[in-house]
DNA sequence: TTACTCACCTAACAATCGTTAGATAGAAAA
DNA sequence: TTTTCTATCTAACGATTGTTAGGTGAGTAA
């Protein structure tokens, strides 16, 4: 047992994805046929059906592990700071890490961001839930920040959730990690959005 | 003649481009059949070809349409404004306006936000030279604000340009204009931004 | 009337699509 | 060794794709 029998088939099953998520962000889901997907993962077509049910089922993974891999990264961060922690440093640390999760796995967060609004219903329908799952992180981190005291009562959490989370992910459409700093962008974001949004007792992070 | 010999076409070319629209940012590029845009059109697939070479010419005339409609809106706003206008000013009927075409003429600006990404090389080509006079737009408009003298020294206009049209269409995925009012959006929009970007000496708008 | 153009239709083309059934070669289990 | 299982391949299916050639009828110009 050279490698575990588990192993072989997990490993494509990770190819397969890695492959199908590069190609949906590039092409788009109609334009990119299960012969290309097999294809950029070393097989044919037919074996794709040995891991998957159908194309809908590779790309609903595609599009959870693209919330996923954010989520997952936003909220160790956030779990890992100090109670004391301002509400500056709090919404640094959240923007901070969803930039470099958006980057780091930009495959799987870049698929899901511009796909997600045209796939077939039942596949957009599974993805909220996830969606869902991680606003709701976020709402948990901007009620902490509130309770830390900082932040400006005329802000609505619900709207000003969505409108982070969307112009954060808008920057994997202009943002070019490998030219400028992720971390210099974050820092950016974070000062144009804290000044708006924290009371002016002092602005730096 | 009761329809001028031009006008028929031209209403033919318009219900095509309005339906292939619609179907693009509900569907994708790839998805969307010449077929079903000629059915919404109210004609057969081949009759397409009458009004346009190919799939793809269809395709670069709604992507184009989508930019221009949101730039000659902002952009006659904004020489309407008198010389004395205030950084706060310009900014906000900048972000309004541009909010507001996103939402009158969602069809083709969702489309372009939508599918830009995952179109043929050469459409994306096409329509870059578009986006590129838009976004020139608005560097005149920082420019002009930034003598008006209230805009903070350290943000980088090429920049925060990306950053700030980025995020207003981003507002299209989760901004809901029946449920709620755009010009509230905007000034939510315009309060938080400009509360990071102005000095603070005032930051009413 | 006759000739002509405009806007559309019909019917088909080759190519490609997602999907399936059955075969196969190597490794694991008996 | 024999059997079973795992992961893949081959080859085909009906459906759908963008596109084209040629036809058609209504309206315009002569």
């Amino acid at each position: 047992m050279l490698i575990g029998k588990k192993d072989k088939a997990d490993i494509s099953r990770a190819r397969i994805l890695d492959a199908a998520a590069g190609l949906f962000r590039q092409y788009g889901y109609g334009q990119v046929s299960l012969r290309v997907i097999a294809e950029a993962a070393g097989m044919k077509s037919g074996s794709l059906y040995y891991h998957f049910a159908s194309k809908e089922a590779i790309v609903v993974e595609v599009l959870d592990l693209g919330i996923e891999m954010v989520h997952q990264k936003v909220d160790t961060a956030i779990c890992a700071m100090s109670e004391q922690a301002s509400a500056g440093e709090l919404l640094h640390a959240g923007i901070l890490n969803h930039l470099q999760a958006l980057f780091a796995f930009s495959d799987y967060t870049s698929a899901n961001v511009r796909i997600y609004g045209q796939v077939p219903d039942e596949v957009r329908k599974a993805n909220r839930r996830v969606r869902r799952r991680y606003e709701a992180l976020w709402m948990s981190i901007l009620s902490r920040a509130e309770e830390s005291g900082g932040l400006r009562a005329s802000v609505d959490h619900d709207a000003f959730k969505l409108m982070l989370i969307g112009s954060l992910n808008a920057t994997l459409e202009w943002f070019d990690p490998v030219k400028d700093d992720v971390q210099k962008l974050a820092d950016s974001y974070t000062e144009i959005l804290l000044g708006g949004l924290l009371n002016h007792v002092e602005s730096n992070v």
